[in-house]
DNA sequence: GTGAAAGCGCTAACAG
DNA sequence: CTGTTAGCGCTTTCAC
């Protein structure tokens, strides 16, 4: 048995029925002028047939496709999907659809996404970069306007907006906070491609007359597993460690995991900071105390950048703010 | 100052640079048949010129939109995020892009979404569906090949398949667990729309001899303020029930919070069950028993089955698993 | 103010 | 095996 499958209405379907030409349809369909007579009897029939126009054949006219595409390293982290939701929040303000890519923090994998993209015609594309800044020469020279959300590429790519957390100073922050509770050892669990932050954190130590040690900086991949054998490896490793700082929230949850499954008390043995506000971060126990970025801001931003057509702001930065919980106290040796 | 916006590569160009015409460069890039020597001479001047065929004209010719379209209520809900992820996952091995769009469980929302869609002549949709099965009626007879996930539309639409969760086996046996732990006076925290759910567990209470309270069913709307403030209100109304059941880990979180902040203590108070598992179950005060679903599969098995083109199975049920961690304990009168 | 016509980049007939 | 041609549905000159 097979479905009947009507054939879709076109504009000269509509243009028939009104008894007009199918240009005077586009005009009066995208606000052009047009008598009112005409108008109204295009509107009329476009009605009566249920016409909608293919958003196809305006794109292939046009050389380009309407909707922006969203590149993020994993929509399973609750960041990135409040970040998402700030894209998609804002792009349908503007009735444009996005098409979303997960790139797994793979440079690789990144560059076969944006393979897609472009052969989608995307013009307009929201990345946090993975990789490498050289992915992103073809695109830019194909025209596509990009712009970076939560950071940068490494290299940099010039020309390229960005919308960005005030990383600098929330790690300052909080690592004042750190060292005002007495603490001197303090790592910092990283994920790779956070040289931002992790120069922020070592420019913080400096800055505080803190030894800085590389031992100290650990990196995992994305993946929790990865993320998991970072922080338990740490803490095994490094019992004088009497401080931890996580790069992001799925750092956070392996290091709350890991200081358990070890014995490890937070905050008696170990405070606890952890890049990013999420839901859980109060129901955890204890309650941890965390940098909290406007992940949905930053989303909403880069759209509005990519969206709004005109003169481009070169970058943004929004702030980050440390939020106290209970996940800190004063330094007590663990050893 | 201009960007030098260089036009796109078309297989016109490529014709010309391999000296052919251009549907030999269209067959021997769709895999068609060509000799050895033509099919080398394309190849290399595609490569050369860096050729990406446009989506756009393929489609258009084609009548379809490759790429897959996917409604959910809430990317920021962690559930909804890894369900997500299935479908991403999988169509990106079948190197479809997938265009996502949140319909914030609201009817009308939805029904904007999906004429986006079909304003770009998706022909696959993935949905969670919201609202009214009616609203799927256009979409179906366009020849859309709809799946629904995790839930099917109410009043239900024929003809489309769904990949669903067992959520009645999962209610029954949490019902059990918690009547065998002396549980009578159990609540439901419901997000709406889950009617589903809550006849499960009417259905559960009544053939377990349970006597059933309306009142103890209580609904939300998806918003976290809508479940905070159902939790709390369920919990000073009813200082009688002992045990409490919540249909989503958003009305887990706020059943957990509105808990914490009344004083009422989890188990020793009230016994929690949580439908879905998160990652932050575990890491709770207490850790939270709860209902686990496999999200990603349900999302992957959807993406299957609207992707692999072919006779459609009707309706897939995966299997529901009830967690047990620390948030259960016998009963005990609060009052 | 309105219509006819020319494509946008591609594929599928249809000839050769 | 390969080239020519006719559109897919739409917008946009360009005449009228």
């Amino acid at each position: 048995m097979q479905m009947p499958v009507q054939r879709r209405t076109t504009i000269k379907d509509v243009a028939e029925a009104a008894g007009v030409g199918v240009a005077t349809v586009s005009r009066v369909l995208s606000g052009g002028s047009a008598s009112a007579e005409t108008r109204e009897k295009v509107l009329a029939a476009a009605a009566r047939l249920d016409y909608h126009p293919s958003a196809l054949g305006r794109n292939l006219r046009q050389r380009r496709t309407g909707g922006v595409g969203l590149l993020v390293p994993d929509i399973t982290d609750s960041f990135y999907a409040r970040l998402a939701d700030g894209v998609l929040s804002c792009a349908r303000s503007y009735g444009e659809p996005v098409t979303i890519g997960v790139t797994g923090d793979d440079p690789e994998r990144e560059s076969e996404m944006i393979g897609t993209l472009i052969e989608q015609s995307m013009d307009r594309v929201i990345a946090v970069p993975s990789g490498d800044g050289d992915a992103w020469d073809p695109v830019l020279r194909a025209g596509v306007n990009v712009v970076f959300a939560s950071r940068r590429a490494e290299p940099d790519v010039p020309d390229v907006p960005a919308v960005l957390a005030d990383d600098r100073g929330g790690v300052r922050t909080a690592v004042e906070y750190l060292t005002g509770l007495g603490h001197r050892k303090i790592a910092f669990l990283a994920r790779r491609g956070q040289s931002q932050r992790v120069a922020a954190f070592t420019g913080a130590l400096k800055a505080l007359g803190v030894p800085v040690e590389d031992e100290l900086v650990v990196h995992a991949r994305a993946s929790r597993d990865s993320a998991y054998a970072a922080a338990a490896g740490l803490l095994q490793r490094r019992p004088d460690v009497t401080a931890v700082l996580t790069g992001g929230n799925i750092l956070g949850e392996a290091a709350v995991l890991a200081a358990r499954e070890l014995d490890v008390r937070v905050p008696r043995d170990v405070s606890l900071i952890m890049f990013d506000d999420v839901p859980w971060a109060e129901l955890c126990s204890p309650p941890l105390t965390v940098i909290a970025q406007p992940a949905q801001d930053i989303g909403y931003r880069a759209a509005e950048l990519v969206l709004r057509q005109g003169r481009r702001p070169r970058t943004v930065m929004l702030p980050s703010e440390l939020v106290v919980r209970a996940s800190c106290g004063p330094r007590r040796p663990r050893q």
